[in-house]
DNA sequence: CTGAAAGCGCTTACAG
DNA sequence: CTGAAAGCGCTTACAG
């Protein structure tokens, strides 16, 4: 308790003087250059530790010009399939070294403008962004710009400079429909999901697909949109309960929306499994507890994110110049809802 | 497309050059600062556009000695009830103009000492810390030695230095097992949760003041410590079962838990509501569309996360120097596992 | 209302 | 193996 608390922080020039060295040996020692004598580097260190000694990194990376920070922006960290993806690129991130500055949209166009512009500001070495389902291209137009790496993750943006990872939606998708239609089914409903948003545009396309291989023509009004929550998957059962003549199957497009839908058709005395079939898709730990428990479409939020992390990482170091998409394939996981 | 890009970022230095004014000029503009004239302000405000100026935080943030960065460490971002946590956390901070550097310690005592001190180096502004089950103390030290402002959230720690926001364990837990024993129960187990955390002794002193005001004799047997996730309920559900005589109501440390305890016992063939009732706390959202719904506490996470968030900024900018508690009051939800 | 100069706490060539 | 000096891009007194 000798030392008077003044000014709080202790800076490398104190240490430096404290031991009777250069600020340049002061800062070799704290970065662990080896080009530093034994016994130098010691009295440094105890300086360090007798006056408590605390990095600036903020003060380093300004020189340095780097910030040893990732900016992750994603849609909505209730939601249990980002927060998986998020652990992944968490853990990744943080072995290789990074922090995590985290921004949340919750699905707003504007509000994810706002967090790049601020993550841009703070000087990110590297974005992954879970772009909001309205996203366009120009969104990202201030990040390739400045050169900064920039990994999409679940939903692909056009025309835009950067690497992609998500999972094959259509084939996730054909799997789904086939798996239905080969128990009988002719009227499956796509319930779900924002129109014209990649992620939806895609499992339309596996819907379609499925459907023509089978021989049986696509009825339009079956495919119901709406807000990517469960909310959302309340309002499009509701629409759905009110078509001249209720499907026999539901597709839906997370497990969450299935999750609402389920929800209402359970209300309504529909009773899931027999009455109705129904497939979800992500396979959210819920999926598999749920009552019935759904039949869905497994997708890998936490490697999807691990994989994200990976290729930023090459990208901020430069390994590698060229464009990567990462396509991971899923998986049909068939339980009490489709039985 | 006439301007080279070859130093990618502009300065503020070739703004105010560009505009033909010094840069304490152009810094007062960037900063909206009223004492510039109409015309000067306009002539810099072309120049950035022109030049396309993105404001460097880190620089500023150096000179002016703070980083409107604050860091927020929880244990897991997976647990719903800290993901609605996180959201009230954020919310709050970005309408205050903070940008949040998140921490994921995965209730990992190591690992949230080493973030802690990722996050001391960034200098961030303040902490918002969810300490890991295992905390002690002098944990957050160095926080304190250093002056960096400090709320604690959900979980407290002795002999510390900080806020804390969180809710009445004690209060709410006695309101479970009152109403467990209304109903008739007198052997009523306590399942899951690290022994002798604050999260736990609280609910254990409500456990304890029901059973004693209703003169009921505590049995020390029917306590079954685990780790706080679905795994560690499921761990203390097979204990429990192996007690010479079960008891015929369960309360448990958090839903997670429950989830657990209620898969292993209905995979025995034990009818929940019916052969055994089970009450949980948090209130997460799947613990009303689980099967059977579960009757629980509710905290309420998002609010706690708006106070923890509250107090913070009012700490940061030294609006109020004593110490603060918030001690939000929880309610029963009463549900088909009890009913 | 505007500017010249110093400085935040580091790292980086460069010299010896 | 070690040090003196410049500089990263801003903001901050201070002067006028």
């Amino acid at each position: 308790m000798k030392k008077p608390k003044k000014n709080v922080r202790v800076t490398l020039q104190e240490v430096a003087d404290h031991a009777g060295v250069s600020t340049t040996t002061a800062s070799l020692v704290v970065r662990n250059n080896p080009r530093i004598s034994e016994a130098t580097r010691n009295k440094v260190l105890a300086s360090m530790e007798e006056l408590g000694y605390v990095y600036d990194r903020v003060a380093a990376n300004m020189r340095s010009q780097n910030s040893n920070i990732i900016g992750v922006i994603v849609t909505d960290i209730a939601n249990k399939f980002i927060s998986e993806f998020l652990i992944g690129v968490q853990n990744t991130l943080e072995d290789f070294g990074y922090t995590v500055l985290l921004g949340t949209t919750f699905d707003s166009v504007e509000k994810q403008q706002k967090l790049i512009s601020t993550m841009v500001e703070h000087r990110v070495d590297g974005l992954i962004l879970n772009p909001a389902s309205r996203s366009v291209g120009k969104t990202v137009k201030q990040l390739n710009n400045l050169k900064i790496p920039l990994v999409l993750a679940n939903r692909e943006l056009t025309n835009v400079h950067a690497d992609y990872v998500g999972i094959d939606y259509p084939e996730g998708t054909y799997k789904a429909i086939s798996h239905l239609i080969s128990k009988g089914h002719e009227k499956i409903a796509f319930l779900g999901g924002v129109k014209n948003s990649s992620t939806w545009t895609e499992r339309m396309e596996g819907y379609r697909t499925a459907h023509e291989n089978a021989n049986l023509t696509l009825d339009e009004s079956l495919v119901i949109d709406s807000e990517p929550t469960d909310k959302g998957g309340e309002e499009a059962a509701l629409k759905m309960l009110d078509l001249p003549e209720i499907p026999t199957a539901i597709f839906c497009f997370s497990d969450l929306i299935a999750f609402g839908v389920m929800k209402v058709l359970t209300q309504k005395g529909i009773v899931i499994g027999r009455d109705i079939d129904i497939v979800g898709f992500d396979n959210i730990p819920e999926a598999e507890i749920y009552h019935p428990p759904l039949t869905t479409v497994s997708s890998y939020p936490k490697s999807i994110g691990n994989q994200a992390a990976k290729l930023l990482h090459s990208k901020v170091k430069r390994e590698s110049e060229e464009m990567h998409r990462v396509i991971l394939k899923p998986q049909l996981v068939i339980r009490e809802t489709s039985k």
